[in-house]
DNA sequence: AGTTTCGGATTCTAAAGAAG
DNA sequence: TTCTTTAGAATCCGAAACTA
């Protein structure tokens, strides 16, 4: 019943069937002509691909040729004259204070400096469909916008314009059933300013639309791009069902958050700058409006998700926690817990369902682990599909995180909660979770570095965060041979490898996992630092490694999503703190140029990474030549011991006093900064949205 | 020297609009 | 309808950057 994707795979079969080697006009064997179809690899690489079933250049290269990625529809889309008019009209307005200004754009270099005709064209400019063409509106679509808006608010479902009817991808809309419509007024009269409708112009959804698919969709993969990039969803936001209008609200707002500084945000109207506030607000004042909860939909748990992303990132975790909730509990009401209730569905609603689900699932372990949660989300259902999905690559990804996830089981979870009961966790438990973290995402080739990013970043993390819990529950001391690699050093081999991982990666992609990136490097930092404490003024290589890395942890932080992690002071400070004198002793290192750590925001990128940062790595140490040396397994369980004491880890600890192991009652948390439950309101005094 | 990567010129396609 | 124009996707050349 769907469109057939007729460029479908069928890779493996011996030749596919649009016979794309043999192309129309050219002689076949004298390769001149371009091949209709190149596989993903060379498509990926843009080299000539032989069209063959392993083609040449892949079977060179010994890689695994395929020819999964489904190809985008060409061709201009939209209405094609009306946008670009409209899009130069607006720069114009924008540019110079609403007048009509004749230059052309490519001469105009106004108060709106940095806009490239490349620029405006690739990157999401957004297209306000509510102008239009300067030539009239027929007076019957001056109607249809009057009236017509009127009968589909009415209906409390979502309404999207009807689709083209073909569509490149498998997986289409994730929504309501659409109500058959007359085609939506394609041209329509400027928004007049008596307007009754209270809601946010749709452009700007338009563009934050196209932000979240651009960065954050990867991790999100859960509603349609086909259907939320199309404009004319955006045309005119009364016409939006009101769930569906919840939904984008929240979604940008969760967007402007998350990606903050990080990506440039071309939309801004020095005027009326739409934040993340208003959204977020004007998400909840739509809410107020119906009633979201009885006809639960998935549109309904997906904005509860983008309300619990949005008050995460800013450090809201009551209202976060609440909204998770929210759409957990949507979640289950939909019984998408259940397996059987997928096989009712519709094969693609089935997808979409599957995908959100599992969000759910990973966000709720996450969040759980961090703020000391418990979980209701378990293993229950298939996952979602990777290769027959119109993006295997992000779904890849997507899977991997979920496995890794996966790894983090209720033991893991209530240890890190403080549970007491030590059966729950013990070597075999941890051995266990921490190969499983290893071998899950393995399959890491072909996916996008931010995903590559957050996968590798997060494995690390978890790994931090269980060796935490060993070594909180003295787990280390009882293992020889340190199997689960329950050794002082192993931090440092952690940090390495995150450093390896941030090191070499774009800024963009590092940046576009908002707070959550912080948070994990600041962890991990902060583990590395305790570790670092305990060793205190020795000068072996591994300290030095260790210490260098650190530096380079801190440094990413300084300047992490434009500006300095909230993170960073707190993690200096605690540093310094009680043992922390290792920071000022290394002021004359050579290779740590560290500022004093009042002035961290002036780090700078020059860090000086070790040089082999295979396995071996030498350090040159500081001035006195000091012979490396490593720790002694009696020098590490030592130091753990006083590690595990110190009560400096995040985790809930473990104290002899007298004969008896006691808990120390658990610290807030993990992290080493005040709890922010109020966003200080830099920006306007939007005091966040309050009560409910 | 052999490989890999990737900017971007070029080609291809389908949608939009014009003309008949 | 058919024809023309054009946005945007796709291919893949060839220079530059790596690697051995």
């Amino acid at each position: 019943m769907e469109e057939e994707t007729q460029e479908q795979p069928a890779p493996p079969t011996s030749s596919r069937s649009p016979t794309p080697p043999s192309i129309p006009n050219g002689n076949q064997g004298a390769s001149d002509k371009v091949l209709r179809r190149a596989c993903d690899c060379c498509r990926k690489r843009k080299v000539r691909c032989d069209g063959a079933e392993p083609c040449g250049p892949c079977k060179k290269a010994a890689i695994r040729c395929a020819y999964l990625q489904p190809p985008k529809k060409k061709g201009p889309k939209g209405l094609r004259s009306a946008r670009v008019l409209h899009a130069l009209r607006t720069i114009d307005d924008t540019a110079s204070g609403g007048l009509p200004a004749p230059v052309s754009p490519r001469e105009h270099h106004g108060a709106f400096g940095n806009w490239g005709w490349t620029s405006a064209t690739s990157s999401p400019m957004q297209v306000d469909m509510a102008y239009g063409q300067p030539k009239s509106v027929p007076p019957d679509q001056q109607y249809y916008r009057d009236h017509a808006p009127a009968a589909m608010n009415a209906d409390p479902r979502s309404y999207f314009p009807p689709q083209q009817p073909v569509q490149p991808a498998l997986y289409r809309s994730y929504t309501e059933p659409v109500p058959i419509l007359p085609e939506l007024p394609m041209v329509l009269a400027p928004i007049l300013n008596e307007s009754k409708s209270q809601r946010l112009l749709g452009d700007r959804f338009l563009h934050y639309m196209q932000l979240f698919f651009g960065h954050m969709f990867p991790s999100m993969p859960v509603i349609d791009r086909n259907l939320y990039l199309d404009p004319r969803i955006y045309a005119d936001t009364d016409t939006l069902g009101t769930e569906t209008y919840c939904l984008l609200c929240a979604l940008s707002a969760a967007t402007i958050v998350q990606l903050d500084a990080s990506t440039p945000l071309p939309y801004l109207q020095p005027h009326n700058r739409p934040t993340d506030d208003i959204f977020a607000k004007e998400c909840l004042r739509e809410r107020k409006s119906y009633d979201y909860i009885t006809p639960t939909s998935t549109l309904s748990c997906l904005t509860s998700f983008f309300l619990f992303a949005y008050y995460g990132n800013h450090e809201s975790h009551a209202k976060a926690w609440f909204y998770l909730q929210e759409a957990i509990t949507f979640a289950e009401t939909l019984n998408m817990d259940d397996e059987q209730t997928y096989a009712k569905l519709d094969p693609v609603e089935a997808q979409w369902r599957r995908r959100l689900y599992w969000l759910l699932f990973i966000s709720e372990r996450a969040y759980a682990v961090q703020r000391r949660k418990r979980t209701r989300l378990h293993l229950s259902i298939a996952l979602p599909a990777v290769f027959k999905s119109e993006d295997p690559h992000s779904l890849n990804g997507f899977v991997n995180l979920i496995t890794l996830f996966s790894a983090v089981d209720d033991n893991f979870v209530s240890a890190w909660r403080g549970s007491r009961r030590q059966s729950l966790y013990n070597e075999a438990w941890l051995a266990n979770t921490q190969k499983q973290l290893d071998t899950a995402a393995l399959a890491l080739n072909n996916i996008s570095e931010t995903q590559h990013l957050d996968i590798s970043v997060t494995r690390e993390w978890l790994h931090v965060l269980a060796w935490q819990i060993g070594v909180s529950n003295g787990l280390i001391w009882g293992m020889e041979e340190a199997g689960a690699g329950m050794r002082l050093e192993y931090p440092i081999e952690l940090a390495r490898r995150v450093v390896q991982i941030t090191n070499g990666a774009n800024k963009v992609a590092l940046d576009s996992h908002g707070i959550g990136m912080e948070q994990k490097l600041s962890d991990i930092a902060g583990c590395l630092a305790d570790v670092l404490r305990c060793t205190a003024g020795d000068t072996s290589a591994t300290y030095m490694e260790g210490k260098q890395y650190l530096d380079i942890l801190l440094r990413t932080l300084s300047s992490i999503r434009g500006k300095e992690s909230r993170y960073l002071k707190p993690l200096l400070a605690k540093m310094e703190a009680p043992l922390g004198h290792e920071v000022q002793d290394h002021h004359h290192h050579q290779h740590l140029p560290v500022d004093s750590p009042q002035h961290p925001a002036s780090f700078q990128h020059t860090v000086a990474v070790p040089h082999d940062i295979g396995h071996e790595i030498i350090v040159t140490p500081p001035e006195g030549g000091l012979r490396p040396r490593t720790w002694s397994m009696a020098d590490s369980v030592g130091m753990l011991r006083t590690l595990s004491m110190s009560g400096n880890l995040g985790m809930p600890f473990l104290v002899v006093s007298g004969e008896e192991w006691e808990w120390q009652p658990r610290r807030p948390s993990g992290r080493v900064y005040e709890e922010v439950e109020m966003r200080d309101g830099g920006d306007g005094g939007w005091g966040m949205v309050q009560a409910v």
